[in-house]
DNA sequence: TGCAGTTTTGCAATGGTTGCAAAAAGTTAG
DNA sequence: CTAACTTTTTGCAACCATTGCAAAACTGCA
């Protein structure tokens, strides 16, 4: 089953994909040239698109293991475990995989995320992924709670969860402190969507309608650069 | 100060988009050349690009408009308000904003919504100025809130709420409901955002852990069709 | 070695996007 | 009304991603 031809082609997909890791990393994703990529990995430029379906593609290209992945975890439900428990382990999950790979220099992630930041185009896609898996991740959510959720509440689910993530992750990035602080992100988007934005504002008057140790902090909450413009 | 150019520049603006639009949904997005949109409004190709950045920006020609109106409903929050109800209100805002110009045929809304569901290019497009505009939504929201909300929380409120609705209004698209279950996926989404994922779950003794009106079903769900594999 | 099936490649064409400098307007002062 | 100035439009050339097509190279197998 293994013959050069399967060997041949991983080898040269993991060609493609380091090549354009280390291209995008040193000379920026739009001034890199799929002709140079292909070069690097020894390939006509061509061949390129029977590998990926587009220049930016190649960055993404652990997408489908990341939500087979997650949605294995989903399947694993445990008896009566509730969304809001099941969906905790999923992020979880998610991030020890992200984790996994601290073995060469900048981990995976790290580089990608820095892309992802630069150059809008890569930006564009990396949302079109996330929603792509949202949706699937969805409908594996409703099937593992049949009868219990419908697709739109298990869809507002995955939803809620991964924006919450997703947008203060996001919010991290922009100020300047891109290491560890993401993983507060993480915390604190995970905390909001599964107890719900209403906790966020203590309804003034009972004491603890807090939503964690995260939320201890009504912070003095030191100045920061505004947005940039749309 | 209006002078001949401005109203120029207008109308041209108007023409561009409109012709887009048609064109648009009369041959499909990709099927559309820049030319025949630049023909149509009377201008030179290259003059297209004085007026939007891609051709992908021209159905996005409101989005500044919707961002700011929402950021108008946050700086409007009334005294005490919690972030649930003023982002409640907020979304309540668009949608009739969105609803408002049911004038000619199809909506805007709706035209937009089939075409981005059509063509990848507009999708991840789509994602990106959504995502843009949370970051942006969330720095206001933090303001709104000073002292009471770090940036993150303001930005995991902005997510959950977004997140919930946008994926919960694909899956309503995915299956073949277009037209009025939309504003069900939005109330679903919001109320769950809201309220938080672990209401969806009653915690298998109290009798009404439940979300709302609508998760009075834990509806037998009629047989649908698998999501398309990535 | 030679056949059959698959992959790679070269080539040409399409179309979005950009930089640049000339041409065409629009604006304003005299 | 005209000249001088500013802004907008345009044409042109170039770059690059992407795709279809058919020839060429390669692999697996008899």
């Amino acid at each position: 089953m293994s013959g050069l031809r399967e060997r041949k082609k991983v080898r040269t997909r993991h060609a493609l994909i380091e090549a354009a890791l280390r291209l995008f990393t040193e000379k920026g994703y739009e001034q890199t040239t799929l002709a140079e990529i292909a070069a690097e990995a020894d390939i006509s430029p061509r061949t390129f698109f029977s590998y990926f379906d587009s220049k930016e593609d190649v960055l993404f290209f652990d997408a489908e293991a990341r939500l087979r992945r997650a949605q294995a975890v989903l399947a694993g439900r445990r008896p009566g475990e509730p969304v809001a428990d099941l969906l905790s382990r999923m992020v979880s999950d998610s991030m020890e995989f992200t984790i996994e790979d601290n073995d060469l220099h900048l981990s995976l992630d790290t580089q990608r995320t820095r892309l992802v930041l630069a150059a809008p185009a890569l930006q564009a896609r990396a949302m079109q992924v996330m929603l792509d898996s949202q949706t699937q991740l969805a409908w594996t959510l409703h099937e593992v709670f049949a009868g219990e959720l419908s697709p739109e509440q298990a869809a507002a689910a995955v939803g809620a969860v991964v924006g919450a993530i997703k947008v203060a992750a996001m919010m991290v990035l922009l100020k300047g402190e891109p290491n560890a602080r993401i993983e507060d992100a993480v915390k604190i988007g995970t905390t909001v969507a599964l107890e719900g934005v209403r906790r966020l504002t203590p309804p003034r008057d009972s004491g603890d309608g807090r939503t964690g140790p995260e939320s201890r902090r009504p912070r003095p909450c030191a100045p920061m650069p505004p947005p940039p413009a749309v």
